[in-house]
DNA sequence: GCTTTTTTAATGTCAGACTTTTAATTGTCT
DNA sequence: AGACAATTAAAAGTCTGACATTAAAAAAGC
């Protein structure tokens, strides 16, 4: 391994790419440790800040953890599901927040890719899931429930719709695509918060998946997807008016 | 923004979660500049490498990016669908190589998300993609094709599937999935590697989505994956005897 | 043999200096 | 006045060397 000191970005970012690069192939195995700070520092030919700052990079991917005291060091990480799911999560909302991307396309995403887990919930559902989402059901009947509550309830039902597919694969990619768009989708929520109408398709969808009905499943999540971006159209509607509103005031001072 | 010296984690750590939460919760917006480290030292009271060991972890997330020289400093990274896109590439490959998922899970994951598209892909796909569709295709029937070639060009097929949705956030979660997954998938073409059915599947797909058809499309999209559950079972069940028979040597030995 | 102390090897942090890059400013010439 | 060149300053990037803190291993003491 080795860096390269004509090319224009850093040298940490280069240490760290090597590193990486040679975690990803398979050079280096989990719970292997690194060579100290000093040592890698005397290999790549620079300094022990330098090499820090590499490794900060690779930590803050959870790549590696650091551990103090001798016989401690750099070690690579067995990169865990929380941690992974944590990460795409950051990094999605990130992006969502950051693109403009209209409500319609991350609404028909978010509910296309649920739909995936359709098949496999219905054979596999347990009495656990089941169990789960009616209580979410009830809670969201609960004429006190705040705003916070709902979405959080929100989240536990849909989560265990997707857990109910009992595919850790799917569990990991659906959570997380569907937690990113959470923001997005409360926005709308929250201002319309049309709540009874949202219960009752979740209660078709906790029907269709007791009965192990995996069509029905696909049409109530259909269902939702369609209300919310109904919802959306109008609450967007309704802020075009108001902004019309107050530009024509604006133009008559 | 403060830091607390009592916590047992590093300085850099706690100021570089300090950034994030505000960059998140938006109190800092793309483009803002941080000020210089420099200032930041002062600010958390503690040393510039300290500070600087903070500003990489964020640049390893791609939330900021550095320019040097006057006027120069961090600035809250505006993240880009390729940058987000690699990242998840890179968390989810290194999630599956690192974690003890059965190859049928990770399979049945794959073209489930991936069939997710089948109804905006039936919908909206253009010539554009089945044009690269039946070229990729032409490409696996060339007899010299390398096995690095063979896969290049199924990514590419996939991928165009996927871009037929016009969805950007389905294609994001998508191509980030099915990506993450295809060394696992490689393992298991490159031993069998019976590319006439492959092919010959591949060719269904294309097929069912030129006719816009969704259910030839999910259809054709559960034989791929059955099939390639099957081979893998087969490449298991021919690793386990190859075992078994190395073990019975080693024990007359 | 068990507990306590010491040693040691590592990360974590600091201070201060120097180098390099880059943009704004100033100066000069046409 | 406008275009080009030299200067300057601010910032990241890098290095050196030191000290603090941790934690495991080794040694000492009982």
């Amino acid at each position: 391994m080795k860096i390269d000191p004509t090319k224009n970005t850093d040298y940490s970012a280069q240490i760290a790419k090597a590193i990486r690069d040679a975690i990803i192939s398979g050079q280096l195995n989990v719970n292997d440790r690194l060579p100290s700070e000093a040592e890698l520092a005397e290999q790549f030919e620079v300094s022990r800040p330098t090499v820090r700052e590499a490794l900060k990079r690779l930590a803050a991917q959870s790549l590696i953890r650091t551990q103090r005291g001798a016989f401690g060091g750099a070690f690579i990480n067995q990169i865990s599901y929380e941690e992974a799911h944590s990460q795409q999560i950051t990094t999605s909302t990130l992006l969502l927040s950051m693109t403009d991307v209209s409500f319609d396309v991350a609404c028909e995403a978010r509910f296309a890719l649920e739909r995936s887990c359709a098949p496999f919930a219905a054979q596999r559902r347990t009495a656990d899931q089941l169990v789960t989402m009616r209580a979410e059901i009830h809670r969201q009947t609960q004429p006190g429930l705040s705003d916070e509550g709902w979405c959080a309830s929100d989240v536990t039902f849909h989560r265990a719709l997707v857990e109910s597919a009992h595919n850790v694969i799917l569990s990991y990619q659906l959570a997380g695509a569907v937690e990113a768009m959470q923001p997005l989708m409360n926005m709308i929520t929250f201002t319309a918060r049309n709540r009874e109408k949202i219960i009752s398709l979740h209660t078709d969808i906790a029907d269709a998946l007791e009965q192990r009905n995996q069509q029905q499943i696909e049409h109530a999540l259909l269902a939702l997807s369609d209300y919310t971006k109904n919802l959306a159209d109008n609450v967007f509607a309704a802020k075009q008016k108001f902004k019309a509103d107050s530009d024509s005031q604006k133009s008559q001072a």
